[in-house]
DNA sequence: CTTGACGTTGCCGCCACGGCAACCTCTACC
DNA sequence: GGTAGAGGTTGCCGTGGCGGCAACGTCAAG
């Protein structure tokens, strides 16, 4: 069985344009290439291309996943490289996200002194020294982590970081507040107050059971009953004894 | 004052080059150029570089860093647009973090099947159709999240959107695991059982009563007031009051 | 025979620069 | 006044993952 372009890009999803530019670096090459040109791909290309966008999906660069595919490296090693830089970028965007925010409030609330007068121009670029605050926030919270009796064993390593360094950013722009005169019912305090709600929630720690109640509730309460069974029948029930499972053994 | 190309350079921190691309694309023209064909740059430049390198912070691209600077556009209103596409890449890469995580582990523990029999070569690719999921996903839960006594309202609209999305790939996942065989104790279902629990943490919503204890613990806590102490002295007494008001507002 | 869908190669553009080449200019020192 | 070294200039190529377009050949159906 053979396939054209435009059938293996029909099938896969992709463009045909793509499937040129994967032949054109070497990444998918056709089976073969007919009188007229055209290019055949055969069952094994197909296999190829699912692997290839298997990959892709998980964002990575087409180089490697070249390399990977042809057994020059490790897959497993390759991912985990990719996974710090996935983690590290979403943590910058979440930070960016953040500080965007507060910028637009920041200049929806701005009264009148918008323009501050600048007389050293070296000044000017104070705020840009990035490295040494993260360096701060590093050397500052490892040792507070390790004494502090939080139940940090339900979450990953850098879910618990990423939270550190929301929570010390947090202080700091309250501290900012507050030196600026800021009263505890100011608004822009009670948003910091509302990030902090927040973060306490996802601190709090149910026992096992309530952990158990919510599993059987997603059995007993037919609202819940129903959103389960309409991605799979039972899979409330499953849910309810894999629960208990976890609270047992967690919680106990 | 005059400065000149790498003088501007070492004050701001960015490289020549980047100033001369600056020029090149009309964004930053110097204030002028010398008989020897030297850029130089006055108090004038320096503002709109400090500027265009706090929007450039933002993550805006410079051509709208252009447009914003030369007025022909609302600032506010393109942060909101970019704060919006900023989230959205954040989630996309959080999500993919996930995945490529539970790659890893599957990598890690396959036994032997790696390699599916396939006989028809367009199932090949039906996970890939994602348009279709997340369309499913936004008709399904407008009415579920209305409906829902979940105590939402102290968390954007973006968040909780992310929250529910988060659910449905979660129930997806495990109606798969299950359908693979695994049982509850199964690893796999209880590192799945994990994430329902720091979801239902998530959800879960202490009183005012809790929310004024804790803020009360930040002051009393010798542990807690040095850690504010050493951010602002008194910063704990800030919190803790901010943190009565909050509680009185919206958990009254 | 025509039409329209599909195939090919090849080049430009995106975005924010980095790097290099080839050359000119300024300052300091011998 | 020669020279070294730092710094200035323009201009072109490369990055990643294609999209879009041009200009043209091929195939099946009516």
């Amino acid at each position: 069985m053979r396939w054209t372009i435009v059938e293996v890009a029909r099938l896969s999803g992709v463009t045909s344009r793509t499937l040129r530019h994967y032949d054109a670096i070497g990444l998918l090459p056709p089976a073969g290439v007919g009188a007229n040109g055209y290019r055949e791909y055969g069952r094994d290309e197909l296999l190829r291309l699912q692997q290839v966008l298997v990959l892709r999906e998980l964002g990575l660069p087409l180089g490697q996943i070249r390399e990977v595919l042809d057994a020059q490296r490790d897959r497993v090693a390759a991912l985990r490289e990719h996974h710090g830089r996935l983690v590290a970028e979403r943590d910058r965007l979440a930070a960016v996200a953040v500080t965007v925010a507060r910028t637009i409030a920041d200049l929806e609330h701005e009264g009148e002194s918008t323009t501050m007068p600048i007389d050293r121009p070296e000044n000017l670029f104070e705020g840009f020294d990035h490295s040494r605050y993260a360096e701060e926030a590093r050397r500052r919270w490892p040792e507070e982590a390790a004494s502090s009796e939080r139940h940090a064993s339900a979450l990953s390593d850098e879910e618990t970081e990423a939270r550190q360094r929301e929570w010390t950013a947090q202080m700091v722009r309250m501290a900012g507040l507050r030196a600026a005169g800021a009263s505890p019912v100011d608004e822009r305090v009670q948003a910091e107050v509302r990030a902090v709600y927040d973060w306490i929630i996802s601190m709090w720690t149910p026992d096992a059971a309530a952990v158990k109640g919510l599993g059987g509730m997603y059995v007993d309460d037919a609202r819940f009953a129903a959103t389960f069974d309409r991605v799979s029948p039972g899979l409330g029930a499953f849910y309810r004894d894999a629960m208990a499972v976890f609270a047992d053994a967690h919680l106990g």
